[in-house]
DNA sequence: TAGATTGTTAATCGATTAACAATC
DNA sequence: TAGATTGTTAATCGATTAACAATC
């Protein structure tokens, strides 16, 4: 079994479909699975055996001719090359609904990630509690962030105090920001982004409606 | 200027850049910009100017050699090609964190959608008002998707009813799903489902982080 | 062992980019 | 008009799929 340690150079759409993986793993070892082959696991995730294999092929051999794969194996693997077992934290800055939903989201503990602070700027907000965290103001982010080494920042500000947080999550040493708000955020390029506009995936369901609608 | 009303044969990778042609070109519009050549835009969004023009032929010709285009006629044809000006509407199945944030979310009156219902089964928050809307039970619904003609349901529940809302759903005729739980909802496929996974995303962010830092 | 299934190579398919004639 | 920029064709690049020898 060669490494999965080693940074291989992996496409952007390999990367897309490891949480997928994981995903489908994650279920199959809640349900007792023990081994599965890359022809069932492909049929449950919609694709083929082909393109499995070979996205698993960039990071390793992880299989056995004639068996397939060990769930808890595959899923360990797949665990370790996405990071999870990084056990990477962060902060919320926005302490408004989307801040407190994603707060409480029940897929973090399962990810080994862990939110450690919430930030605002509203004095409403301030010393109201979230979860088991006091809501801290702005002011306070920058020596937090150093003190605990914080890996993410996630950003569910509205858009106009958005890049203002990005500032000062980079400037203060994250290695990646989480971004919810919708505008695109001017960082520096050793800093990830991962975007999550929502609007976007919105219109993306409603050009398929129509596309539908129009084909009938 | 040929029709972009004919349902083309669109590729996923080019349906997936609508959203950010719009939103740029939203952008440029509410700066009161008039005009923009394919170079500039494509330079401001990342991609290159190839495969912008590429992009806009699958749906007509927009453009004027020598000038560019209009940001005003190339904003309304965007909105129209991805269906914003059908005003789709829409109920939220689940009136937790996340269903109250998505009720207020501002990009929603830009691209023409409304929400116009959203309910729950917990006793303790029907009744209570989200925005301007009492939160209705969940037997209410099919009653409520016939008479206002949703076109689209917001599945915000815990990932184990998220199946029976979808069936729900689809069988008072919505046409399309937008999924926050984390599970693979089964759907007849004349309905279509939009997943946003904030796990995948989330871990794809590790993903990058892990590469990044190995790469030092 | 015989059957099953892997990992990988080669072939195919599709998407992106380059280049340029057309033309405003 | 001359310069700029489109829409499109052709070339390139990359990703997906098929096929199969290796082997458990």
């Amino acid at each position: 079994m060669k490494s999965y340690f080693k940074a291989p150079k992996v496409s952007g759409a390999v990367i897309k479909r490891l949480p997928m993986y994981y995903r489908f793993l994650f279920s199959l070892y809640n349900n007792h699975v023990e081994r599965i082959s890359s022809r069932e696991l492909s049929h449950m995730m919609g694709i083929t055996s082909s393109q499995l294999r070979q996205d698993l092929s960039h990071f390793g051999e992880f299989g056995q001719q004639g068996y397939g794969y060990r769930v808890d194996e595959l899923l360990k693997i797949i665990s370790d090359i996405l990071g999870i077992t990084n056990h990477y934290t962060g902060v919320i800055i926005g302490a408004g609904n989307i801040g407190r939903a994603i707060l409480t989201y029940p897929g973090f503990i399962q990810r080994g990630f862990m939110v450690m602070g919430i930030f605002d700027n509203d004095p409403k907000k301030i010393g109201q509690t979230a979860r088991d965290l006091y809501i801290k103001p702005m002011d306070e982010l920058p020596q937090f962030l150093q003190e605990e080494h914080i890996d993410i920042g996630i950003i569910v500000t509205p858009a106009k105090s958005a890049q203002i947080a990005a500032d000062v999550l980079v400037e203060n040493g994250v290695k990646g920001i989480w971004n919810f708000a919708p505008t695109d955020l001017k960082i520096a390029d050793n800093v990830i982004v991962e975007n999550m506009y929502l609007g976007d995936s919105l219109l993306e369901l409603f050009y398929k409606i129509k596309e539908r609608s129009e084909s009938e």
